[in-house]
DNA sequence: ACAAAAGTGTTAAATGTACACCCATGC
DNA sequence: GCATGGGTGTACATTTAACACTTTTGT
């Protein structure tokens, strides 16, 4: 008793709206940042929401997701990974719409974030201090984050979000914000270098009231030949 | 000079095709193995592929691979997690169709799978001997059987492909299977034994042609208790 | 009695964790 | 010269990895 759905493609089942919606992570000098949008339509209007909009018929989701980063807030060329899909029946008031989630990593000093575009509020809020969310977003940046947290540790994600030369500190603030727990200097230091992935460069510091730290860069060649021989980042 | 869909919201633009698909992995003497479905349609008409289908308007994103895996398989009330959400432009031939891939795991002894529903033809194959799929399902599996790998180590979610009594050796041979790798049946023991998530039952092995092993059950309880600990279930 | 798998401890190596001081620089 | 963070090593505790024999049961 089964329909079959194949015999009449196009006709059998009204279709859900398909959307993407993007959290945006920065480091900011202390916190952990998100990229949110103020709403300036019903429904929710005026209320804070995720940068996001409807997946169009001639682009792959990943193609949708970095076409609304750009459009919305300017930022092009950055990590990107899909989250999870949402589906809930009442998400959204008006209809059915199913939204895949992704989130994006961006460093603030690399890239040009223009806070605000098309005429939208953009701002950055501290993941410790958001507003309201609109929708199911707040349920959506808490997986986000959850995601980034548990992922961090495992994969050299958190690079994305410092500029290509930092300072081993800035790494360990990075680790410490994220995973939100102090960590040892020493042992972090010792831990980061003995995986080979960071190449120290000739550079350090500029402008800062004290000695300067030798800047590293992440060396994603060496990474990948590691990983081929079986290695497994880890924090 | 960006549209803003909300304004007209039903008619901005033309929606995709929404379905789910399902990876159900099974254990069996040897193997891992998975379900897959005849087709008896074209596309791909007498390939196999994995089971799924439409989303309809009134059910959730779960339910409707719950339905779906209930139609197509029988198997119910069995554990089930989103995957990965597939929006390539071409995956279906037809028409642009958007699917969210969900992954299963079912003990063959608890269930009782119908091999072949609804005039379907239904079977199991081993995951390292599978016939070509049809669509993208192959990419799909690929990446169900790596979640899979990744998350059973960190992740008490082996239980699920074990019937509620089992033995170590049982559980241990799960993991060898899926990780593609001997372990050391001391070692093993100690691990799993000291963590305290599973019980011991008064209970052997029935009709079995040496020594019988004793039976344990995976302990739900204790699990939720520890991990609320900070306790952190590693294989 | 023998075949088959169950069950059980110890040791060495590797890894993780805790901890404190001197150094270089800018002001 | 002092305030600030940069940079470094050692000792102890914990975890992982390697390894072999005795016990129980069915045939």
């Amino acid at each position: 008793m089964r329909s079959k759905p194949e015999a009449k493609f196009q006709y059998e089942y009204a279709r859900p709206a398909l959307t993407v919606d993007i959290v945006v992570f920065a480091l900011d000098a202390d916190d952990l940042m998100v990229m949110l949008i103020q709403r300036d339509l019903e429904p929710f209007e005026g209320q804070w929401a995720l940068p996001g909009g409807f997946v169009h018929l001639d682009e792959t989701l990943d193609d949708a997701a970095r076409r609304e980063l750009q459009e919305e807030t300017g930022l092009q060329g950055i990590f990107l990974e899909q989250l999870y899909t949402y589906g809930d029946l009442n998400r959204d008031p008006r209809e059915r719409v199913v939204t895949v989630a992704y989130y994006a990593l961006v460093n603030l000093e690399g890239h040009n974030v223009q806070a605000s575009t098309d005429a939208r509020n953009a701002a950055w809020f501290s993941v410790n201090e958001l507003p309201d969310l609109a929708f199911d977003h707040a349920n959506i940046l808490a997986a986000a984050h959850e995601r980034l947290r548990g992922k961090v540790r495992y994969q050299p994600i958190g690079f994305e979000l410092l500029p290509e030369k930092f300072t081993l500190r800035q790494l360990q603030h990075l680790y410490e914000v994220i995973l939100d727990r102090e960590l040892d200097k020493r042992n972090f230091r010792k831990k980061v270098l003995s995986m080979e992935i960071v190449q120290e460069t000739d550079e350090i510091e500029k402008d800062v009231a004290h000695r300067a730290a030798r800047l590293y860069r992440f060396d994603q060649k060496a990474y990948e030949r590691l990983t081929e021989q079986g290695f497994h980042f880890e924090i």
